[in-house]
Order: C-alpha cells, then sequence, then structure tokens
DNA sequence: AATGGAGGCAACCGCATAGTT
DNA sequence: GAACTATGCGGTTGCCTCCAT
C-alpha cells in the first residue's frame, strides 16, 4: 500500500517554532478552526509540515493547555492511570485537562517512571514491571495476547466504540452514583473536568474523538445516567463515543477506587473487541484475591 | 569561570487506523 | 474491496538548561 509522504520535506522550516510562526498558526487556527492540518501550512503562509504545525498547537499553543508543575493529585492520577492503561498516553491525558499527551510522556519518562523504578522493592519487583517499558510494550499492543493479571495493563485501542448497548428492558432503581464521582461532577461540571472537561473545555480533546462528538451527547457522560448503561442484551444502540466513557471519576476526588475505575471500564467495554476480557472475566478480576493488590 | 554530565522538554519520525474515493 | 488520504498516537531524538565539580 504506498503511502505518500505526510509533507515534502523540501523548504520547510524543522526545529523549533518562531514566535513568529506561533502566531501565524494560532491566528490562522483561531480564524479557521482547527483541522485539515495537510493544507494548513500552505494556506497560513508557513514552512511547515502539517503534522508539525497540528503537534505545535495540541502540545503547546492551544489556549486550554495547562502549564506548570504538575500538581500531586494530577501525578497520583496519572500513576493510577497509567497501571490500568500502560502507555496509552492520550487516553491518560484525555483524563487530565488541559495536559498534553505529550507532556504526560514525558513525565512519566523523566519523573514517575523513575520513581516507579526506585520504588520498586525486590518483591515487588514483577509486579512493578507495569512501569517498566518493555514489559508494558506487549501489553500496549493492540495484537498483545490476554492480559494477565502479572501485567495488570488492559489493553486497549484508542479506538471509537460507536455503539453502545442501553438497556431498555429494566431501567434500573436510580441509585445515585458512587459517592467519588457524585456531587462535583453533576453539579459544578467545570470543577470535575474528568467528567465533564469536554464540555468545560470543547477544544480538549478527549481520546482520539473528534471535538464535535463531545458535544453531542454531554448527557451521557452524566453519571445520573450512568445505571441506564448497561451491556445486557436486547439493548438499544445509541452512538456514543467509547473515551467519555472511560472518564472514571472526579478529577480532584482521587477516592475513587481503582475498582471503580475498572468497573467503569468493564461496563463500558472500552475494551479492545481482540481483547479476550469480558464482564465476567472481569467481575472474576475484582474477586479475586490479586486484584487488591494492584492498589496502593 | 569553564566544562562536562544529567535531566527535561519540544519536536520529529514512523506506524496505525478511520475515512474517502 | 482496493487504493489512497488525513489524522492520531507512541517512541525516540536532539537541544537547552541546570548543576556539580
Amino acid at each position: 500500500m504506498g503511502r505518500s509522504p505526510c509533507c515534502s520535506k523540501e523548504g520547510l522550516n524543522r526545529g523549533a517554532w518562531t514566535a513568529l510562526e506561533d502566531k501565524i498558526l494560532t491566528a490562522y487556527i483561531k480564524a479557521h478552526g482547527e483541522g485539515k492540518w495537510r493544507n494548513l501550512p500552505k494556506r497560513a503562509g508557513l514552512k511547515r509540515c502539517g503534522k508539525s504545525c497540528r503537534l505545535r498547537w495540541l502540545n503547546y499553543l492551544r489556549p486550554d493547555i495547562k502549564r506548570g508543575n504538575i500538581s500531586n493529585d494530577e501525578e497520583e492520577l496519572i500513576v493510577r492511570l497509567h497501571k490500568l492503561l500502560g502507555n496509552r498516553w492520550s487516553l491518560i491525558a484525555g483524563r487530565l485537562p488541559g495536559r498534553t499527551d505529550n507532556e504526560i510522556k514525558n513525565y512519566w519518562n523523566t519523573t514517575l517512571g523513575k520513581k516507579a523504578n526506585a520504588q520498586a522493592s525486590p518483591q515487588s519487583k514483577q509486579n512493578s514491571q507495569s512501569f517498566n517499558k518493555r514489559a508494558i510494550e506487549p501489553m500496549t499492543n493492540t495484537q498483545s495476547s490476554k492480559p494477565t493479571l502479572a501485567t495488570q495493563v488492559i489493553p486497549t485501542k484508542a479506538t471509537r466504540c460507536t455503539k453502545v448497548f442501553l438497556s431498555l428492558q429494566s431501567p434500573p432503581p436510580p441509585t445515585p452514583p458512587p459517592k467519588a464521582l457524585s456531587s462535583a461532577a453533576i453539579d459544578d461540571p467545570p470543577q470535575a473536568p474528568l467528567l465533564n472537561h469536554q464540555q468545560a473545555s470543547p477544544n480538549l480533546h478527549c481520546g482520539t474523538e473528534e471535538p464535535q462528538a463531545c458535544d453531542d451527547d454531554s448527557d451521557f457522560l452524566n453519571f445520573g445516567h450512568w445505571n441506564e448503561f448497561q451491556p445486557s442484551d436486547g439493548g438499544t444502540l445509541i452512538d456514543n463515543d467509547c473515551d467519555k466513557n472511560l472518564s472514571i471519576g472526579s478529577y480532584h476526588s482521587l477516592a475513587l477506587s481503582d475498582d471503580l475505575m475498572f468497573k467503569d471500564w468493564a461496563l463500558n467495554r472500552c475494551l479492545d473487541d481482540n481483547s479476550t476480557l469480558d464482564l465476567e472475566s472481569l467481575a472474576h478480576l475484582l474477586d479475586s484475591e490479586e486484584w487488591p493488590e494492584m492498589r496502593h
């Protein structure tokens, strides 16, 4: 399959961006919006590859980028998410509003990965290998085999789930969402970026979905609907994006337990089809004795 | 003050995948 | 269904800054 290069490299600027280039790119995107990256440089008058423009915008110029130190809460969240997701930086970043995948990746490589390795005691070395790049790699490979408890990283694809099941049969009683998820998330969306950050900052990418996709079904993000969401048979198909459903809890409510996170994953079937994880096995996993060992 | 090493970060590269023709 | 395009993602690289000597 012939793939044309993303852009001709002749006559293009490379390396660090200048303030002028930043200005041009920002102005162009403000005027015309994101997308059409391939044509953007030509139209904007930039001597850059479209890819480069996209990266610069996403990682640096976007107005909703949060710059500065990673807080302790964020750090803890990154660690937890990395446990679950492995090196799925974009997914992790999607849970950390204002942070980019590149930033998180760099932060992990420079700080957290080392911490994790340093903390690895001899007896826990085996478990902590999930922090090790080589240990993670096979699991993050979408062709990887069944996940094992040893690695404890859910192999997922950052692909879209375009359809999910809603049960029409027996609408469950309106049980409140888990405490850690509740009030802040629903009452004050901007304060609960993990749940609703797409609405709070529509430009923020959420996983792999198009920005518009985030806007359409905000109700779906509301955990008031949490219980309508069942992977049961005989359900109704609705359009949805998987990544939204990865929203795993209040951003500042790190009290959210790992098993809640995991259940969220399981319930929302955001696992790769190739993964052989099903709800039964996940339930088994949650019941297993090994699961609590994952927690810190 | 000079210098060499380490760490951090921005940017690039190649591949994967969804969408389009 | 094949070929191709556009975009996104993760790994890697290289430059810059900081710090110890």
